[in-house]
DNA sequence: CACTTGACCTGTCCGC
DNA sequence: TGCGGACAGGTCAAGT
């Protein structure tokens, strides 16, 4: 779900909407992976500081405060990220959003400001998590230590991407797409639609696949990313922007949940399978 | 080291 | 209607 067009979605809008704030509280509700950190450390910390800045790498959300430490932020599979101003309390919720009133039965986090705003970080299936970390300890920690580049800054060229794949030469290019340690960012959504548009079949074994056919999975990961962003990532069920509002890329899908329509491209009805474990649309007459 | 599978969770949907 | 099971899919640990 949060993938890195929805995470960076999110990092925009918090951008917009905190820094500056100074953290006033910090409730831990029930999110058993988050704050494992001694209470101290968020007396010390984290209540008092202001926030600064806002990041993201790979699906990971930085917000970095001005006492050298950062909130570090992963929303796994249904975590949601949502700012409700001081005005907002008691005058109801904007209608177009998709949740109510805040906090609900899944929220875990509990951020609030000096100025009576809030962040709610909730988490329908508790897999996410918030964690208070030295800002210069973040590169050291095992996850950034072997996530992969950035599929979208503007120096990621074509032979980086295609060598990244060659790690993983034995397996299928589906499974290699969903590594982290390859290229981050890129999770369940974004595999399925960069696929159809590069006209490759999920099956192929990485060894197999052509530097013709890696560049244009190159362009089509780039180009599904950068639309999704600009259509504010997909909403399928739970993601939600800082402002509680979904995305529509999901419109604009073309083969991620349209099993059984007609392949955009050849008419040909498109598959849902199960395969590198997860829910994978494809179409078999175009797609080799 | 490369690769695959299961665990972590909760809510929803489908078939009986 | 109730109930069990499959499914949703990001990452890590444990297995081959």
């Amino acid at each position: 779900m949060p993938e890195l067009p929805e995470v960076e979605t999110v990092r925009r809008g918090l951008a917009d909407l905190l820094p500056g704030r100074v953290v006033a509280s910090a409730a831990h509700l029930n999110s058993p992976k988050s704050f494992p950190n001694a209470q101290h450390d968020v007396s010390q910390f984290l209540i008092g500081a202001t926030i600064q800045s806002v990041r993201r790498r790979a699906k990971v959300l930085l917000v970095d405060l001005d006492s050298q430490h950062s909130l570090v932020i992963h929303l796994k599979m249904t975590g949601q990220l949502v700012f409700r101003g001081q005005e907002a309390f008691g005058a109801g919720h904007p209608n177009d959003s998709l949740i109510g009133e805040l906090p609900d039965r899944s929220t875990r986090v509990v951020l609030g400001f000096r100025d009576g705003s809030h962040l709610y970080f909730n988490d329908q299936r508790k897999f996410g998590w918030v964690r208070l970390l030295p800002t210069l300890e973040i590169p050291n920690i095992d996850f950034m230590r072997k996530v992969g580049p950035e599929p979208l800054e503007s120096d990621f060229t074509v032979s980086q991407f295609t060598e990244r794949f060659q790690r993983r030469a034995r397996t299928n290019i589906k499974a290699a797409l969903l590594d982290q340690t390859v290229v981050a960012g890129v999770g369940n959504i974004y595999a399925d639609e960069s696929l159809w548009g590069a006209q490759i079949d999920p099956h192929r074994i990485v060894g197999s696949v052509s530097a013709d056919e890696f560049s244009r999975l190159y362009t089509e990961l780039r180009a599904v990313m950068n639309m999704a962003i600009d259509k504010g990532g997909s909403t399928d069920k739970n993601y939600v922007n800082a402002e509680g509002k979904r995305g529509s890329y999901m419109d604009f899908a073309r083969v991620f949940r349209r099993e059984g329509q007609a392949c955009s491209r050849c008419g040909q009805q498109i598959l849902k399978i199960r395969w590198a474990g997860r829910g994978t649309h494809y179409c078999a007459e175009c797609q080799k």
